[in-house]
DNA sequence: ATTTTTTTGCAAATCATTTGCATTTATTTT
DNA sequence: AAAATAAATGCAAATGATTTGCAAAAAAAT
């Protein structure tokens, strides 16, 4: 059962390169299938360490540059997103789509990192405090095309 | 008058570094004319930039490090914020105080920042695209002490 | 005025990210 | 299936903003 699942996601997930004219690779399938499963956000240290750690390993050495390019890729074909804490270091976290749309939560202590599902922009602020988060302050900035240049 | 109004916002400022235990410096104080003049947030270079053009320009030479340092101890006195757009920049501005807590929007195409006064978060879209910004997306993320920390 | 503390200037170190290039792998064409 | 073409990978080196070390200069305290 479990392996048909897997069986299936990969080749979901391979097929998802093609249509984005990607080759298919070892490396790509690895952190796609990894990013996959589990609804985080990684660093590409976090990422290499836990591939190296994986069951089925990939056969080449986990390479810093590797996963990097990598990641660029699959974040231009929409696979992946990108997310900024402003700490300096770039978090990946697979795409679900446009529909779903979130923002995360650090903890200022522990640095745990937790999605809030959706974005009501009017209710988050309660949802956070319903988590039992405490001093939060947020990070927020627009980004978008202005009257001249548009 | 003008004369009069600058001399006060001088010694004001010089006394809220005195407040903050800070030595008062030439390029302290320069810093924060410039930042408390111009309602707009600066990345180091531009100050400098700006710092040169000054009419009564700075004697010393000015040096990245120089203010760099100057905005840190600046930051610590809460006199500046640090704003930060997931450039790899850090851009500056003055600290008006907690009940003036706002956020920014950056033109998509000419990197143009307009300050969105005051956080109303539920209308702050709506303001967005009053302002004639189209394609709007935006950063937000959240800090706080998690339950297991606090 | 002298001593003590802090800031400044310049160079060098950091650190995540990005790029160059030869080699390997994947895809496309015979 | 083999050869040719295009793309990805591995390793080293380059970037670029930020940060740090330390001696000289300036500010604050005595
Ligand atoms: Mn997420
Ligand atoms: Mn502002
Ligand atoms: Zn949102
Ligand atoms: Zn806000």
């Amino acid at each position: 059962m479990k392996g048909h699942d897997h069986a299936h996601h990969k080749e979901d997930l391979a097929e998802r390169l093609k249509q984005a004219h990607l080759s298919i690779t070892p490396s790509r399938l690895a952190i796609l299938e990894l990013l996959h499963e589990s609804h985080r956000v990684w660093s590409i240290e976090q990422l290499i360490e836990a591939l190296k750690r994986r069951p089925k390993a990939l056969k080449g050495s986990l390479v810093f540059t590797t996963i990097y390019r990598c990641l660029l890729k699959l974040e231009e074909a929409k696979m992946v997103r990108r997310v900024d804490f402003g700490d300096g270091v770039s978090r990946f976290e697979f795409d679900t789509g446009e529909g779903h749309h979130h923002h995360h939560i650090v903890c200022t202590q522990c640095n745990a990192i937790e999605a809030l599902e959706d974005c009501h922009i009017k209710e988050i602020e309660k949802n956070v405090k319903k988590l039992g988060y405490q001093n939060i302050s947020h990070r927020m900035e627009f980004f978008g095309l202005c009257k001249g240049c548009s």
